[in-house]
DNA sequence: CTACACTTGTGAAGATTTTCACAAGCCCTC
DNA sequence: GAGGGCTTGTGAAAATCTTCACAAGTGTAG
């Protein structure tokens, strides 16, 4: 199969958020157009992502919500729940670990790791902080592929390393540091300083003409 | 001036990043070369982003690493000190009030807002969290421009209006859902639960030869 | 001073992504 | 069951982004 672009992901992944939504409202269609200006894109943009994965409409009509729905569940991998880590319980680890979204969505968070004595143990969801020296096994025990990562810059090579050796095959990266991984594992970085200096980009720039 | 892509911004972004690496580790030259190997690009790339802006390097001895650090600053717009808001004081917006990584940039966190009576008025920083009430008038005294967003999704739309309104013209926004902004207002948006899925992706998909 | 090794800056080529535009298909009405 | 209003699916065109390749500088060594 051709490869698929990182943008066309993203954009079907907000298609079924909108999608799910239209469902929750009771719409039994939507089309193209519909769907495109809730998603601040174009109708061709639209029926081109989905092209790439088959015929899911009904000319004259547009697509079937919750048939949509379900072809792009299964498109994405979210049919299957997938098991999560945690790395690094610092403030922001520790609200990704409860934060309600990833539930929802079919991503179960099974563990969070630290290797600060003074926060392993400490209670979390039902069970506790986990120390980072149990990750290996409980990954490879618990075949975990999915891995967030929340510690500090000067760790996070390191500790990807370990996530990588013990089987994990996909990383959201929140640690400000480019990070090396061999080419069968997945690396997505969510950096806030870069955001905001694109903002920043964006603001002095704005007014030229 | 021609338009500069969002994806050359973000790799100024990084160049800057580990320009200053290399500067506190006393380098007093770069070439294309070896900031394309740190950051994972190519040398082309490098050269041909830095070009968009001028023409800051020596051939056959590289780019000299501070000056081009204060080029970057300038083109970025980090030159001066831009005063932010974090609206929204859950989980998500406590732990970016605290996070380190703003300040050290250029980032000064000037205010934390919620519409929470039980956060309001909990200290933090030298001061307290604002009742969001109180945004507008703030952000016009101290003519804020940046606006990070972390409320609840079904608020969002409702506050980044009133934020508009206010003077706010750049935000980031953490909230899983799809803002509308007027033209003159950047938008940047961190969705968990998007890159979650995209990583699914690439799982589900990276056996298929 | 000349030869040489190295690196930038940049048009042009190549690749990828988005937009266009229209034939083909579906539903509803008459 | 024919006609008309909509909407999809999709090649092809347009726009955008990345890579190539090389002339033009720059410093060093002899």
């Amino acid at each position: 199969m051709k490869r698929i672009a990182d943008s066309t992901v993203r954009r079907l992944s907000m298609y079924l958020r909108y999608l799910e939504d239209l469902a929750a409202r009771g719409r039994a269609t939507a089309s193209s157009d519909a769907l495109a200006n809730l998603c601040g894109t174009t109708p061709a943009q639209v029926r081109k992502d989905l092209s790439f994965f088959g015929s899911f409409g009904k000319r004259g009509l547009g697509y079937p919500v919750q048939e949509l729905i379900d072809h792009l569940r299964e498109i994405l991998g979210l049919q299957q729940d997938w098991p999560v880590v945690i790395i690094g319980a610092g403030k922001i680890g520790a609200a990704l670990a409860d934060y309600r979204g990833f539930l929802q969505r079919g991503f179960r968070v099974v563990g969070v790791y630290d290797n600060d004595p003074a926060k392993v143990g400490r209670p979390w969801g039902g069970s506790h902080i986990r120390d980072i020296a149990a990750l290996s096994a409980d990954v490879r025990a618990q075949g975990v592929q999915m891995a967030v990562l929340a510690v500090p810059a000067d760790h996070a090579q390191q500790v990807v390393d370990l996530a990588i050796r013990a089987g994990i095959r996909a990383i959201l990266n929140f640690a400000p540091a480019q990070l090396a991984v061999p080419p069968h594992v997945s690396l997505k970085a969510v950096n806030m300083a870069m955001e905001m200096e694109g903002l920043a980009f964006a603001l002095t720039h704005a007014d030229a003409p």
